[in-house]
DNA sequence: ACATTAATTATGT
DNA sequence: ACATAATTAATGT
């Protein structure tokens, strides 16, 4: 038996993989069909760049599997993340802002899993399938509502609140439940928490250790574990 | 109220 | 054994 040449690097992808994701959900198997079989699929490392800021848009991602981390690198060479991007969702989406090179860079913040295609589909991928255009928009506007938050978050609260304000909003979007607690479903550093929160690894491993000290969150190297999540609300400053 | 510096210890391959 | 991550104390702005 002659193996039949196949586009893809992997096994056929399933159908079932796009069904239930917003994007997608209003197609029938037929268009979803399609749109596989113009999609790449590839693993990554965590820690893998999949774009930079900068580059040719060439392709728009979907994340499969995994998590990723938006990041911006200042001219000094420090790090900015932007967001946390969880599995379902779609980035690289330059199209969808207007524009033709990416606008931050791509990290993978635990082993991922994504779907890309040309960007020159974009167009019709909006024209020809009903709900993908709308639900694209609601989340491109989702995630500037979120950045918008830590604008105001940034400049009105200390940093005990803001990093408070950041697990919080990991453990509401990555959380996963253990027995006591939520963890945050991917590993992090304190480094991490640090460039989203613009304070030093120092301090947010100061303040973790106080806060496990009183119980409201359980850390390891590279996890954490909120078990307090009431307390951590207090501590952010949220109003009630 | 924080960052920075530096020294030390813990943890995962 | 080695590199990476986390802690802790001291000092600086």
């Amino acid at each position: 038996m002659p193996n039949r040449k196949r586009t893809n690097a992997y096994a056929r992808l399933d159908e079932s993989l796009l069904r239930d994701l917003p994007p997608f959900s209003l197609l029938d198997d037929v268009q979803i069909r399609e749109i596989l079989d113009l999609a790449r699929s590839r693993r990554y490392d965590a820690g893998a760049t999949i774009f930079e800021e900068g580059d040719e848009a060439e392709r728009f991602y979907l994340l499969l599997d995994g998590y990723m981390r938006v990041v911006r690198i200042t001219p000094e060479g420090e790090h900015v993340i932007a967001l946390h991007i969880p599995a379902g969702q779609l980035f690289g989406i330059a199209k969808a802002l207007g524009r033709d090179t990416y606008p931050a860079t791509s990290v993978t913040a635990a082993d991922s899993v994504a779907l890309s295609w040309p960007m020159r589909h974009w167009d019709d991928f909006v024209a020809k399938y009903e709900g993908f255009a709308a639900q694209t928009y609601k989340t491109v506007g989702n995630r500037v509502g979120e950045m918008n938050n830590r604008i105001v978050e940034m400049a009105t609260r200390q940093v005990e609140q803001r990093i408070a304000c950041a697990m919080l909003r990991l453990i509401n979007q990555t959380g996963r439940k253990v027995e006591n607690g939520i963890e945050i479903d991917f590993p992090i550093t304190r480094q991490d928490l640090s460039e989203m929160t613009g304070s030093t690894l120092h301090t947010v491993s100061r303040l973790l250790s106080g806060w496990e000290k009183q119980g409201i969150v359980e850390s390891g190297r590279k996890r954490i574990t909120v078990c307090q999540p009431h307390q951590l609300v207090i501590l952010s400053g949220a109003q009630v």
